[in-house]
DNA sequence: TTCAATTCCTACCAATTTACTATGAATAGT
DNA sequence: ACTATTCATAGTAAATTGGTAGGAATTGAA
């Protein structure tokens, strides 16, 4: 049960779009991969997901790069990791087909677990994680 | 962020032990493959690491088989997890090595999720899951 | 209007991990 | 001695992860 690179680099570029979020300024990818270390092409794949989600708008061609929809101080670290984690799901049976379903001794508790650890992800904002006020 | 198989499948064989905790019989790996539905052989192997954390006694030989070394109404779930979960660790980097330390913004919050996940499950015990009274 | 800088789309790939299967040794009761 | 069991460990196919790569579409600036 490991978090992937994906959901870490995804944290990163949001901490990263928050610091400049009181800016006119987009963020490119170039920049966010030097402020990262992660590769430009995995960003990008990372940052679409974001996109999807309505967490970062976009604008193309010169001047161009990436941008938060939302002040850093109501977006949580939940909304972010949902978006890039493949929605954060501990088991498939959850929103999806349960082979067992009915019989499945543990379906109600990895519910239960689900809401634990989002409820927790939703008190975190961005601006809190890029204070270390956790 | 999923949970293995080796975790679900644990939790049925703890389940499974549960209910023959008060019984003088152990329960033998054909009896729990035939009840989960999972390979003698793999059981094996997911039995083991519990064995390892002391979750479980054996007992080899003819009449021989597995038996909880602990009331199910006090062996919690989050003890049967992280025996076969590799510890439930988050990131690599909690308890190991972290390349980025002092400098990792999330490193924080991986640990406050950790503890908040174990800490629910292991509010949850054995009986109560048996019973789905979660 | 052309050019350069950017995002967007999608195909591909190697390494790792998962989820097992398989073999056989060690041990204990009958 | 025999049989039923756990224990230890090696092997392996499929899925997933963690990327790389190529190029099309779009936009601002010269």
């Amino acid at each position: 049960m490991k978090m992937s690179s994906k959901a870490r680099y995804g944290l990163y570029v949001a901490v990263e779009l928050a610091q400049n979020y009181n800016k006119d300024e987009y963020t490119n990818v170039t920049t966010l991969s030097q402020k990262t270390g992660v590769s430009e092409k995995y960003l990008e794949q990372i940052i679409a997901l974001m996109k999807k989600q309505n967490i970062v708008t976009a604008t193309r061609g010169a001047t161009g790069g990436y941008k938060l929809t939302e002040s850093p101080y109501t977006l949580t670290v939940g909304r972010v990791l949902r978006a890039v984690e493949d929605n954060l799901e501990i088991v498939d049976c959850l929103h999806g087909e349960c082979a067992q379903r009915g019989t499945c001794v543990a379906h109600n508790l990895w519910g239960k677990l689900y809401e634990n650890i989002n409820s927790y992800l939703d008190t975190v904002t961005l601006s809190q994680l890029a204070e270390d006020n956790i």
